[in-house]
DNA sequence: ATTTGATTTCAATATATTTTGAAAATTCAA
DNA sequence: TTGAATTTTCAAAATATATTGAAATCAAAT
């Protein structure tokens, strides 16, 4: 395979799979572009490589500064603004894992906290199912936020280390 | 908080918080109120709690049907089919991140295998940028594909153990 | 074999999300 | 300052996704 087509599917898959990932199709070709960049590029390299508009591809960039996974760049005696993405897959996945966590864990471990304390007779059955669901439902995410932090400090590829340990 | 009223929220909850997990929304809103239901519930039952028309009740039945998540129920003596819920939270967890799997990771890698393999000079600075990136993604997403099948064959819950590994 | 109750399908419709592009705002250099 | 280059905004348009509901299909009971 050539390799301008290897970059277009490479662009095109990165946009689908990050669909699945809470990251929209454009944001995840923006950063597909970039991560397979030698060099900072301008937004006006991303228009015509990916055929977006500009407001679509101004819009996406911040977004993708937002999340921390591109950093705008000034280069001397040039008026446009550059940019370049973090290339260690690993710090990404780290950030992508950070900020999923804060928008979407953490709130509803504060939801789960208040649903649990529900009004009324603990022997009804219907109180019953929804306390014990609910009470499953938070200790698991608890767990999973605990481990989600492990993961985000651990300096190095964390999946190495802990499958090892699993695995003795 | 009353009963009703924290029903209502979960089950609003569930659909968004799942709207971002590769879930639609009425297929997580069914999926929450079967989680909370003592009792094997209807169709119909579903269509009066969460408001939705019969077409759309049914194909998203089928959906957590298919994911694993719910299993139909022929109660004797009666005409319609009745629907429960795994209610084992870990169990859910599972069989969603076997799905997510199947569906996103395992494609993904059959892709990048490809894609690792571009033609061309390895010291030219835009091949060896290309090639540096989908390495580096391979790596992860092998090391994270392996994970992930002893997460999902371990029989209690896989977080505990490999939080308290990592600890120490 | 027919009726009745229940389930499934799917084209049409509604809703939600993304994208555009032109105008407004900002920034820098002269 | 002024003006040209660049970035940002956001209402309108386009696209994608979800939902409806009526008709078709299926299956149990008579």
């Amino acid at each position: 395979m050539k390799l301008t087509e290897a970059k277009q599917q490479f662009i095109s898959s990165w946009g689908a799979f990050g669909t699945h990932w809470g990251i929209n199709r454009t944001m995840a070709q923006i950063h597909a572009l970039l991560l397979i960049s030698p060099d900072p590029i301008t937004q006006d390299d991303m228009m015509d490589q990916l055929n977006i508009s500009r407001g679509n591809t101004n819009m996406n960039i911040r977004e993708l500064i937002n999340w921390g996974l591109v950093e705008r760049i000034l280069l001397p005696g040039e008026r446009k603004e550059y940019f370049i993405a973090e290339k260690d897959i690993w710090k990404v996945v780290k950030l992508i894992v950070k900020e999923r966590k804060k928008r979407e864990l953490e709130p509803m471990l504060l939801l789960l906290d208040k649903l649990e304390a529900v009004e009324g007779d603990k022997r009804d059955k219907e109180i019953k199912s929804f306390v014990e669901t609910i009470s499953g439902i938070k200790k698991l995410s608890k767990q999973a936020n605990k481990t989600l932090d492990t993961m985000i400090k651990a300096e190095e590829n964390w999946f190495i280390g802990s499958l090892m340990k699993i695995l003795k």
